[in-house]
DNA sequence: ATGTGC
């Protein structure tokens, strides 16, 4: 339990070699199954298409989720979504419900280190040509304004560990009152921004002191904030309803509750450890720790991840208003000629407890969605999309996003969720290594995409190449009808950690 | 993902 995070390749090779990749029962072309064997309390269902499997295979998210089907109180099947691939305890790209009546547990890796990583999309009223000689400018001002990179801070004034427990309690609302946007991009955000039984007490003063300085800044890796271009619209009615015409610019910001959540997850991964030993339960991979729903230590943690994901509710709110600002300054417009307006805000690393059906009746289960965005039809959404929940499915900085909705088919499959994007199918040192001596913001520069970044490495570890096929994955949700296309977004300026 | 390790 102390190894987490480190030495991943080796540790990775180990984890692969350990056992013979699970055999796949084809149920359809998008769809695959592994039987129940051993102490698998469910069989595995992953959504995927034939020409990744082989990917699939040989990369140890197979495995994990057959670890995961031995979780207690684990309902219907293991699931993993087409950019499945390994990660700490789940897999990324990884969904379960257990169900709390039945000594259901909640584990940290079924979440993620990064709680509450996810999506917001915003549109303007611009169009390509306002903005295609500005893009330089455009993303140095962005640069300007929100802090950038590892350790980053510093992006509005520090608060207090007293104003931090308002933010863990009430989220984006927090931003909102500080003037960071305005109340109605709160009914545009999953939750409205704020999880319930947020609990500021079960939150460590290590994660604390961390997260006072952390709120509206961004962070490194494959975090970012874009400006793209809508290319192409698949479904006419949703995009219509959502705002979204061919040749607009939109802003996306894809961050989460930075060096605070990541200490929050820390922090439980040590009380779940000791807690496996007390309830004396039964797991195939250490990195599996977990707690019953139930329990104390499952509790404290629900509402400590509660406050983590409303921290990162209130860092997209803030941010996106440090986007607006730096916009409007560089391309010297009034808040109402700009009409930037949030389309949506989705989250793709939780657990929430959500009704859902299972047989004939309905049960409040812990639906754990890791590197998987919740996709729900218009039923069961407290907001007011006719066609749907929007999804937003980011690409790597070189690869389109998409912008899908969810649909009834993923209500009733899989609790309501889809995937959450590329996946990365290159390790950090193996991208490094593959980019040596190549100029990567040059090639990205001829395909049109004017990029900007921090870290030294970003750009090497963040390369197209380091990702699968976007497309590919957001295509087999399609194909399987567990989200369905909208609009394909082109990053035409991105700025990186 | 992450003040990249106790």
């Amino acid at each position: 339990m102390k190894d987490h995070g480190r030495g991943s390749d080796a540790k990775m090779m180990a984890k692969r070699t350990e056992k013979t990749s699970p055999r796949l029962r084809k149920i359809h072309s998008y769809l695959w199954e592994i039987e129940r064997s051993g102490g698998m309390r469910v069989p595995g269902r992953i959504f995927i298409s034939e020409s990744m499997i082989d990917r699939v295979c040989s990369d140890g998210g197979l495995d994990q989720v057959v670890n995961v089907a031995h979780l207690p109180g684990i309902v219907g099947y293991s699931f993993a979504m087409p950019d499945i691939h390994w990660g700490y305890g789940f897999p990324i790209g990884g969904v379960a419900a257990t169900d709390p009546a039945q000594g259901g547990v909640v584990s940290p890796g079924g979440v993620g280190y990064d709680i509450n990583c996810g999506v917001r999309v915003a549109t303007t009223h611009l169009e390509r040509a306002d903005v295609e000689r500005k893009l330089e400018a455009l993303v140095t001002s962005l640069f300007r304004h929100i802090p950038t990179g590892l350790g980053s801070s510093g992006a509005i004034r520090k608060v207090s560990s007293k104003e931090l427990d308002r933010v863990m309690v009430i989220g984006a609302r927090w931003a909102v009152e500080q003037g960071y946007g305005s109340k109605g991009d709160l009914a545009h955000t999953e939750e409205e921004g704020c999880l319930g039984g947020a609990d500021p007490s079960a939150v460590g003063q290590r994660a604390r002191s961390r997260g006072c300085e952390q709120l509206g800044t961004l962070g490194s890796g494959n975090h970012f904030v874009e400006i793209d271009v809508v290319e192409e619209i698949y479904h006419k009615e949703a995009a219509r309803e959502f705002g979204l015409r061919p040749g607009q610019i939109a802003l996306q910001i894809h961050t989460g509750s930075r060096g605070f959540g990541h200490q929050v997850c820390d922090d439980y991964l040590k009380v779940m450890a000791r807690a496996v030993r007390k309830f004396n339960l039964q797991l195939p991979d250490r990195q599996l720790a977990c707690a019953p729903v139930e329990s104390a230590e499952g509790g404290a943690y629900l509402a400590a991840m509660a406050c983590a994901a409303n921290f990162a509710w209130a860092n997209r709110q803030t941010i996106m208003a440090l986007a607006e600002r730096a916009m409007l300054e560089c391309l010297g417009m009034t808040p109402r000629d700009l009409g930037l307006t949030l389309l949506y805000d989705v989250c793709h690393n939780i657990a929430k407890l959500e009704d859902h059906e299972v047989g004939r009746e309905v049960r409040r289960l812990c639906v754990h969605r890791k590197g998987a965005t919740r996709a729900y039809p218009p039923r069961g959404v407290k907001n007011p999309w006719r066609t749907g929940q929007p999804v937003l499915i980011p690409g790597d900085m070189g690869t389109e996003s998409y912008i899908c909705v969810g649909q009834e088919k993923s209500l009733r499959e899989t609790w309501g969720s889809t995937c959450h994007g590329a996946g990365r199918m290159m390790s950090r040192k193996g991208a490094i290594r593959k980019a040596r001596g190549r100029n990567i913001k040059q090639e990205l520069r001829r395909l049109g995409i004017t990029v900007r970044y921090e870290g030294r490495t970003t750009l090497a570890e963040e390369m197209p190449e380091a990702y699968k096929d976007v497309d590919e994955v957001v295509r087999t949700c399609h194909g399987a009808g567990i989200s369905k296309m909208v609009a394909r977004l082109k990053p035409v300026g991105v700025m990186k950690g």
